[in-house]
DNA sequence: GACTTCTTTAGACCACTGGTCTAAAGACCG
DNA sequence: CGGTCTTTAGACCAGTGGTCTAAAGAAGTC
């Protein structure tokens, strides 16, 4: 109901309506925001908000939705299609550089999805967006896994997650220390970290792939 | 000022407050947890109540603080003292085994444990707890790194923060999937994301080591 | 025992949270 | 005009963590 009405609404109201909300989310997390602080800033009544959106968790997902198409609008995602381990982890490599590219330039972008990751009352605000991601991640798995670049004996779901959550902490620990790096210190230790990425995913039998073999 | 005031308190009385907490913390988390609720189940004023803690983080911490001892305790964890890469990981798979066993028994610190990932808020009430746990993480780290066992070519908070985010992605699979798993599939997985996890600290040019040759 | 001083306790109170609900205003139609 | 459906305003609610005042209790001193 809500969230029909919501979409129904004028594009400028709605976008400007987001744009606080987003602005408040963005610098205080999704719990620590104040649903009552947005209305006031945004001239929303409380009768209105509710008539709009469920709830807290709809507008964080109707911010968060719109900063996705976004994003995927920027980093203009393109389909792999591999034929070998190496082609594979080259498209891998360069999709993550054009994503890594498009966050350092939008922190905005990437300061809203590390506060996602930072709460898990956001992760569930959003459950259904996060499990699109994760159902796009795993099909390049299912790929790489078909040219024989990424290992099959452990269950998919826990090598998914296990990558993710080094990945995630991989990005923490740029966005914490990176601003201290010149670039071409930065650009090593991003190629070190896709080594590592390929070290844990590859089949434990396989021949190694230095990543930087890649850079042809 | 309040944390000596609660520690001077009678051990009965302060293990029964830090129950009812703990009970409370780990069935809501930190933040879901609700203040008023534990002190009105401990029959604890508020003037009391913020006489012996400076607020609800503080009480938290106490309660983390006595579940880490705990586990210590049944842990036994000894130094690691070895003299090459074998020995170094067959050690870290005994210090894991005995660790995930104590864990498995012992839901309710596992929990409780679980609780503090989910929750950057409860991060930050215990940071300085966290910071002794990665003192000591780091610290086997550099062992590791000392007989060759672990690279040495990416900055160590970096690889430390990598190598445990994907362990805890991998706990937290076995926390929502383990229960369907028979006990001996458990242990080959177990050993499988061990593996893992050596692939990822393994110097890039090292020969590989099966975790399966560990067993001996 | 009386007086003083310091520690400890009770609980009223505060600003704030996300969310509900009622009543009225506005828009549209016949 | 009257009637109906959509939209809005904002009072209100139970709850949150935290502050503050005033009194009770304990201990020491004369």
């Amino acid at each position: 109901m809500a969230r029909e009405r919501l979409r129904q609404l004028p594009d400028e109201q709605r976008s400007a309506w987001l744009d606080i909300a987003e602005a408040e989310f963005r610098a205080r997390g999704f719990e620590g925001a104040s649903l009552n602080g947005i209305l006031a800033r945004a001239g929303i009544s409380k009768g209105q908000a509710y008539y709009y959106f469920a709830d807290k968790g709809e507008l964080y997902r109707a911010v968060i939705d719109r900063a996705l198409t976004v994003l995927a609008g920027l980093v203009k995602a393109q389909p792999i299609a591999s034929v070998s381990p190496q082609a594979f982890w080259s498209d891998m490599a360069g999709f993550f550089e054009r994503l890594t590219t498009v966050l350092q330039q939008r922190d905005d972008l990437a300061e809203l999805g590390r506060g996602i990751y930072r709460e898990a009352s956001a992760q569930a605000a959003i459950a259904d967006l996060i499990a699109d991601l994760e159902r796009g991640f795993a099909g390049l798995v299912v790929i790489g896994q078909g040219v024989g670049a990424i290992r099959t004996d452990l269950p998919q779901a826990l090598l998914v997650d296990m990558a993710f959550a080094a990945i995630r902490a991989a990005d923490q620990w740029f966005a914490t220390h990176g601003a201290d790096l010149e670039a071409a210190q930065a650009q090593a230790l991003n190629q070190q970290v896709l080594g590592l990425f390929m070290a844990m995913l590859a089949p434990p039998d396989a021949p190694s792939i230095s990543p930087a073999f890649l850079k042809d």
